[in-house]
RNA sequence: GGCGCGUUCGUCUAGUGGCCUAGGACGCCGGCCUCUCACGUCGGUAACACGGGUUCGACUCCCGUACGCGCUACCA
């Protein structure tokens, strides 16, 4: 029957609120949010913060806010709320509890009054036998005294589900292939904690199943909860999803991505002046390709573009250097107010004066051609804000001394004093004549110029430079320069 | 230890049995552009983990080995 019908793609993204927004989950909520929008679906949102000794409150805003730099916007969840509130797992409560019932009630899950110390014990013990899975089992059959003795004693008790006996849980990943595992091999394990706060593996389920979720598009760190969690969705009678286990994000050692590898938190890639639309088509490029082959996407063709046909099955290694060279593309071709805005951000924090728009505008032009990462921009713009300078490069103190180089600032000067505002193209006519009068060309003309404005011998183009220097400020610094 | 997944240039990848003398991108090297750096552009470097099958033919299919990663919690 429900071949007939076409089922709304529903796919959530669920993290929990440990720390920051990590860069590999960003990953998994991008494919998801691009999964949603290209198939016209839902992209919901959930926080799963059942457990309480490692949720913080304040993490949930800041990825919220992370989330929401991306432009990953959710269709449900906290703060626009939608169906299938609530969408925060410490509010849900009671809904585990109800499901965790009904499983007992039917005899798919047992109370479990082992201590941390005996669990411990029977770990060690099917460990050194070389099994697979470690519950021995010993609360399902418990006799009636042997309960009694365990409440008189004051144990609380977990609920443990009660995996079938010899079968295999086969279920087709879309991006993995068919998958199977003997039930052999997985324990019984727990599904509320004797707290009364359910388990990753069973919150997921009763979540995914009442939130209808068609899709669940994960890192493949979690295939092997997989088979748990198939079982728990035949138990509790909910619609399977189609499961999509994306390969994980590797540092430089081919170790899973983590806080040893450098920044590892979306904020501190915010921070440094990544643009949102290059973290996700770099993210996006990671086990994933276009068709055409192209690598520079926008939002808009990712989302067009992106089907799970084309995730590759084998993890990938974050390469900064391809990451950094991707947002270069972006800074250059971004529109160029929006680069000002940006840019004012790190001038500011830097001490730069940005009040004169026009001039801010001119110094973004010229030097967002030479950065990767906007917090760049701060060094590569100081020519234009420095109060003195200082000529540190004992090349540059030669070359300005050279007789040539004084030739040359002598007749620049003269032109220089019969203009009346200097631009880039007057200023190159300028340049054009001093070689003429003086016959100094090339690197001997330019170098001591660049140098008498600058202090550098690299920056920015200089005609460019020059008429944000403006007339005055020019022929200060070359009158210095001539002195010097 | 057990179970699962994976393995094409240094890195991200294309490749679904002949189109592969293995293509693209980042990086690196060199040329051009040029006052410099960068951009841009042109060219170069460099890979099918290994061993068996299957097949007229294997990067592509099967098996094994090696290596790597993940899971193996009353974390998610």
């Amino acid at each position: 029957m429900r071949e007939n019908v076409v089922m709304e793609t529903r796919v959530r993204f669920a993290p929990s609120p440990t720390g920051h927004l990590h860069i590999g989950n960003a990953r998994t909520a991008i494919l998801n949010w691009l999964f949603a929008r290209h198939t016209n679906g839902k992209f919901i949102l959930r926080i799963e913060d059942t457990d309480p000794e490692r949720s913080v409150e304040e993490y949930i805003d800041q990825i919220l806010q992370d989330l929401r730099w991306l432009g990953l916007t959710w269709d449900e969840g906290p703060e626009i709320g939608g169906e299938c509130g609530p969408y925060r797992q410490s509010e849900r409560l009671e809904i585990y509890q109800r499901y965790a019932q009904k499983l007992m009630d039917e005899g798919n899950a047992y109370f479990c009054y082992c201590t941390p110390e005996e669990l411990e014990q029977m770990r060690k013990e099917s460990h050194a036998r070389g099994e697979a899975g470690f519950y021995n089992r010993r609360c399902l059959h418990l006799t009636d005294e042997e309960r009694q003795q365990f409440i008189a004693e004051g144990r609380k008790p977990a609920i443990r589900f009660k995996v079938p006996d010899n079968s295999e849980v086969i279920f087709n990943d879309i991006v993995k292939g068919e998958l199977r595992f003997e039930t052999e091999n997985i324990s019984d394990f727990v599904i509320m904690r004797s707290e009364g706060i359910p388990t990753y593996n069973f919150a997921a389920v009763v979540d995914d199943g009442l939130m209808k979720i068609s899709h669940v598009i994960r890192g493949d760190d979690h295939v092997s909860n997989t088979p748990r969690q198939v079982l728990l969705y035949q138990a509790l009678g909910f619609e399977m999803p189609q499961f999509a286990h994306i390969p994980m994000i590797l540092g430089p050692d081919r170790t899973r991505l983590s806080k040893r590898h450098g920044a590892t938190s979306l904020d501190q890639y915010r921070l440094k002046g990544y643009l949102p639309e290059a973290l996700i088509n770099f993210l996006s490029l990671l086990s994933w390709s276009s068709k055409t082959g192209d690598e520079i996407l926008s939002i808009k063709r990712l989302i067009e573009e992106f089907d799970f046909e084309r995730v590759s099955k084998s993890a990938a290694m974050f390469d900064f250097e391809k990451l950094n060279w991707m947002n270069g593309q972006y800074i250059r071709s971004a529109d160029l107010e929006r680069i000002v805005e940006l840019a004012k951000l790190y001038f500011r924090a830097a001490g730069y004066p940005v009040e004169d728009e026009s001039t801010i505008q001119k110094i973004v032009a010229v030097t967002r051609e030479k950065i990767e990462t906007l917090d760049q921009i701060v060094d590569v713009a100081r020519i234009f804000f420095q109060e003195k300078i200082t000529i540190k490069d004992t090349n540059a103190k030669e070359m300005i001394r050279l007789d040539s180089s004084q030739k040359v600032f002598w007749s620049f000067l003269r032109k220089l004093r019969e203009i009346d505002v200097l631009d880039r193209e007057n200023f190159k006519e300028i340049m054009k004549s001093v070689q003429k009068e003086t016959g100094v060309m090339g690197k001997n003309l330019w170098m001591p110029l660049r140098i008498a404005l600058t202090g550098q011998m690299h920056g920015p183009e200089l005609p460019v430079t020059a008429e944000i220097f403006g007339k005055e400020k020019c022929e200060m610094l070359i009158e210095r320069a001539i002195f010097k």
